[in-house]
DNA sequence: TATATTTAGTCCATAATCTGCACATAATCC
DNA sequence: GGATTATGTGCAGATTATGGACTAAATATA
């Protein structure tokens, strides 16, 4: 809808740069050949714009392939995992997170550090982030990596690149983007459970449809629809720990009553227990009042994934979070409930996984989405054409 | 996340063509100096591209323009209506209906039959739609129009062309396309919701962001996000009607309890009521009933749209179908249980306002589609170029 | 073993399209 | 009436992709 400008020579060869590197991207080392195949360019084409790969860097050529068929054999170009990577972050209510990848989404490096920053101060915590991204960059350096950009994941929704409302955190219209810009680093910054969502879709089921639940202290959910994050109009889409689940339930801290939040939030599932992995321990031990919280968050869970299914109509759900350990004791009410509520409308309802990524899911697509842009849009990214030439020739 | 061809010539000229064909569908009238501007192109190409779009009569030159600045005037170049039309299609349950459409979103026919289509057979309905189209198909075409494309809006979820389930109708699997391909015109067959969204969307309210509620026997929503539709995975978003609003509430005949559809649907709002004008009449004259049953379905709306927010993240929300004309007995409980539970989480929930379209949304947003779908890649509409040569030069 | 066939990748002349500048045009300003 | 300013067009030149010829390197076949 927006306004698009036209389209002139460079911009053509730009698009044409993308295509070629988004093609290696999806489908593996390819030759020059069947990279003209695919894209409908000529061999010729094909040629020029791998020769501006490979100087930068960002593809090597990794010997002759055999297709088993006769003729001269091609020579297989992929992408090089050795020059270009990304950087991931998270700040969460109870750790700081960091993750490098490369252009393959090889993960070169993961940092973490438990830090409480429940209603902590926003510049203590971002200067502490920075201080981490800062050795995190260099140490990728020393190993031949250059840093082309970075993705910030944050417990709240983000509007603009301004985190509007970290309740946890006790932060409030926070323009972090600012606070870090001394990396010197083009900043993405987007809301924890949509990044997860993207971690699962590059680092986990690699399916291209589904709703990844980030069970936490809140309850998130991001929602991939052919491969890219719905964000609603505001990046407030998602919010599925507020979705209504019983009109006269308790109160929520959010203002309403009987949300999600307050049957299956960390603290509901928790009961007595200290921690996930206690509560572990109570239900494999068969503790009866675990197991009944348990079964009442999984109905609580199918009741408002029916609604989302109706609305949002995910390809799958996955489960993350404090709900991945948890799996084994939810599944069984929340695919009940969704079958029985979901009945005539489908002939069957979404399939229900548990996520495969661990907990750095959000670190891991911060710096996915980073590596995304560079896919989609080589000629602009800032960092990969070095030299006295500022762009590709 | 599909893979991508590569950009030629002739498709850089396309793109140029449509963004200048775009710029001249939002901005109005635009002298060639303002379209290069705009567009980034270079007043020559702009008047190259000018003049094939005025060759090819979807444009015209409408008088110089005075900008009250000194210098040259310009020549305002604007979309011509004269020359090429979209075909709007829908069947409902108890009703065909039609409209034509020119380039300008200008409305040049409409036509509405009362057709009972309860458990009719595909056949007979689909016969009858064909007869109604190549008559108004004649009719516009008499008056100098050509008809470059159409699009049907049917009351059920579609998938790849296929009418999965129109309950109301007791069709399923209906491959409706197929069926009227004798039009020998390109037809995109959606969700009656969807398209009455657009239908909102271009001749209603124009902002860019709403749900679109649609009020009729069942119900639905279509969510625009940025001037287009939000469809789901398998274009099954918007199923507002089965959003759970009472866990243990009544059945509902989607084989849920408790759906939005049980208390705010069209026969739950009739109540004693032989149609929506004797319910209006009713609670005009503060019949205590129906007064009643109106509350509940607010309240209800509320509560499925309060989920709905969360999940979606609307721009705002817009009353349309049945709702409209109750509007007036259903805002207050909507907005009150809007506020009370979006509470914390939002500063102002969404605006709420009443649908600026009538009965026709549905139809209107289908020919819209389609004149989106010719703006969009104006070189590919296959009756835009007539003439000895395929297309643009 | 020699030759034909097939496929990969490069070279070069050609074609399509956009750009940049010069220029004619048409208005206002003074 | 001349200076100024802005619009729109013509033409040479730049950029990029194409298409066919050509070289290269493998297998198939005689």
């Amino acid at each position: 809808m927006t306004s698009s400008r036209g389209v002139r020579h460079d911009s053509m060869r730009a698009r044409n740069l993308a295509v070629v590197l988004g093609e290696l991207h999806r489908g593996g080392p390819l030759t020059r050949a069947a990279l003209a195949e695919l894209t409908g360019l000529t061999k010729t084409t094909v040629s020029t714009l791998v020769a501006d790969l490979l100087e930068s860097g960002v593809a090597v050529e990794s010997g002759a392939v055999r297709d088993g068929e006769r003729g001269r054999p091609g020579v297989a170009v992929s992408l090089s995992g050795h020059r270009v990577a990304t950087l991931g972050l998270e700040i969460n209510v109870d750790y700081l997170a960091l993750c490098v990848v490369d252009l393959t989404r090889a993960v070169r490096l993961r940092r973490t550090q438990p830090v409480d920053s429940r209603n902590s101060r926003p510049d203590d915590t971002l200067r502490r982030l920075r201080e981490l991204a800062d050795a995190a960059t260099s140490e990728a350096e020393r190993s031949g990596l250059r840093i082309a950009g970075a993705a910030l994941a944050v417990p709240g929704p983000v509007r603009d690149g301004l985190l509007c409302n970290a309740p946890h955190l006790g932060w409030r219209d926070v323009r972090v983007s600012d606070l870090l810009d001394l990396l010197d680093l083009p900043l993405a910054v987007e809301n924890e459970a949509n990044l997860a969502a993207l971690g699962e879709l590059w680092f986990g089921s690699a399916e291209p449809d589904f709703l990844y639940v980030s069970g936490e202290v809140g309850i998130g959910a991001g929602l991939v629809v052919d491969g890219s994050v719905f964000r609603g109009t505001y990046g407030l889409a998602g919010e599925l720990g507020h979705v209504v689940v019983a009109p006269d339930g308790p109160a929520c801290r959010c203002g309403g009553r009987g949300c999600l939040e307050v049957y299956a939030g960390q603290d509901a599932l928790l009961g007595g227990a200290a921690s996930i992995a206690d509560l572990v321990a109570l239900l494999e031990a068969g503790d009866r009042t675990a197991l009944a919280g348990c079964a009442e968050a999984g109905r609580a869970l199918g009741l408002a994934l029916t609604s989302a299914v109706h609305l949002l109509d995910p390809g799958m759900i996955v489960l993350g979070g404090v709900y991945a350990p948890l799996f084994p004791w939810l599944e069984g009410d929340i695919r009940a409930t969704l079958s029985a509520r979901l009945g005539q409308m489908r002939r069957v309802p979404p399939p229900l996984a548990v996520s495969e990524t661990g907990a750095d899911a959000a670190v891991l697509g911060a710096a996915g989405l980073v590596i995304q842009q560079i896919i989609a849009d080589p000629a602009r990214a800032p960092r990969l054409w070095s030299g006295p030439s500022s762009g590709p020739r």
